[in-house]
DNA sequence: GTCTATATGGGGATAGAC
DNA sequence: GTCTATCCCCATATAGAC
C-alpha cells in the first residue's frame, strides 16, 4: 500500500519511463511505442492515461521544476529571519543540487528539451519556471537587504550565472567521483569569495 | 567571389540551416526534407553533399566547438607572458561569450543535443570537447602558476562552473537588452572576487 | 548538382472488443 | 485498464534521369 490506486501507479511509472527516454533521446526522439514497451503496456493504451504526447511531456516537465522549486523553499524556510548571506545561498546551492540529482531524469528531461517542445508546453512550463527564478531573487534580495553581499554585484547577472552552472552540472557530475555535497561546498565557496589570491575591485 | 565553389555555397548554406533547426527541434526532430526545403532543394540533393543525417549533424556539432576553441586561443595567445589572473580569466571569458553568440546557431544546437545524437556521433565530437577543455585547464594553471588564484581553489570545479555558466547564456541571453561585453564583465568580476561583501574564507 | 520516383520502416492517434 | 487493428502521414536513403 502507497495510496496510489493502480490507474496512478501505471502513470506515475510512465511518467519515470518517459522523463528517462526525454533526456535521453529528446522530445521528437521518443516514440509512445518505445515508453509503451518499456512500461509493459502497448502504445494505444498511453491513451488512457494521458491524452496526447504533449500532455505527458508536459507533466514531465512541470515536475521537473516542482520537486526543485518545492526542496529549495522549504529549505530556505527552516533557516532564522537573520541567517547570513553565506547561509542563504549555500542552503539554496546544496539544496538545488541534492533535488536536482536525486530526480535527475525529470530536471535533466526540463533543461534539455525544454527549447524543442512544441510553444504551447512550453509556455505552460514557463509559468513554473518563473516562480523557480522569484524564489532565487527573493533568496538573492534577502541577502543583500542583511548587507552581505557587494552593493556593486548585479543580482539578475548573479542569480543566471548560479542556476547555469548549477543546471550543467546535470551534463557531467558523477556520483563515483565526488559526492554532491562536496560539490556544492566547491560552487558555494567560488561564488561568495571568488577565486582571487587577492580582490581586485573595479 | 568569396573563394567558395557553388558546391561548397551550398554546403555551408545547408549547414547554417541545419543548425538552427537542430536547435530548435532536437536531432531527431529536424528533418532532411525540411532542411533542403529551406535551402530551396531537394532532400535527396542533400546526399550529393553529406553522406547521411549523421554526417551532417557531425558537422554541425564540430563547428560548434571549433569556432570557439580557436578564437579562445587566439586572443590568450595575443596576452602578455606575465598577465595577471584576472587578465586571463577576463580575456578568455569575454571571448567565449563572444564567439559563442556570434556563431549561436551552431553552439546552441553542440550544447542542445550533444546528448541525444546518435553513439558514433557523440564520441566524434567529444575529442573537440576535450580540446577545449585542455585549453581551460591551461589557462587557470597558468592563472594559479603566478600566484594569481586562492590555493583552495578547485581548477576542476571552478572551469565546470565557470564554462556551465556561460554556456547557459545561450538560453536566455537577449542582446536588445544588454551587450555580451557587459555581460562578460559581470561575470567576470562574481567570479574573480565573490558576492559576498566580507570574503568568509574557510 | 539537382531532380523524380521509390523502397522500407516508423510515427501519433482513434475505435471498439474484452 | 489494456488490447488489437487501422488510418494517414512522414522519415532516411537509394537509383537513375537530366
Amino acid at each position: 500500500m502507497n495510496g496510489l490506486t493502480r490507474k496512478e501507479q501505471t502513470r506515475e511509472r510512465v511518467l519515470k519511463i518517459a522523463a528517462r527516454q526525454f533526456r535521453q533521446s529528446g522530445y521528437a526522439g521518443v516514440s509512445l511505442r518505445s515508453i509503451a514497451e518499456e512500461a509493459g503496456i502497448k502504445a494505444g493504451s498511453l491513451y488512457y492515461h494521458f491524452d496526447s504526447k504533449e500532455e505527458l511531456v508536459t507533466a514531465v516537465l512541470d515536475r521537473g521544476i516542482e520537486v526543485v522549486c518545492d526542496a529549495v523553499r522549504e529549505s530556505i524556510k527552516a533557516l532564522p529571519d537573520d541567517a547570513s548571506a553565506g547561509r542563504l545561498l549555500g542552503t539554496g546551492i546544496r539544496e538545488h543540487l541534492r533535488t536536482f540529482h536525486a530526480h535527475d531524469d525529470f530536471t535533466s528531461a526540463n533543461v534539455r528539451i525544454f527549447g524543442q517542445v512544441p510553444e504551447s508546453v512550453r509556455s505552460a512550463n514557463l509559468a513554473k519556471r518563473k516562480q523557480y527564478d522569484d524564489l532565487w531573487n527573493q533568496l538573492l534580495q534577502r541577502s543583500m537587504r542583511n548587507s552581505g553581499l557587494r552593493k556593486s554585484v548585479d543580482l539578475d547577472a548573479t542569480r543566471l550565472l548560479l542556476l547555469g552552472a548549477l543546471n550543467a552540472t546535470l551534463e557531467w557530475f558523477d556520483p563515483k567521483r565526488g559526492s554532491i555535497d562536496d560539490l556544492a561546498g566547491k560552487y558555494t565557496d567560488i561564488v561568495l569569495n571568488g577565486v582571487l589570491a587577492e580582490r581586485s575591485m573595479t
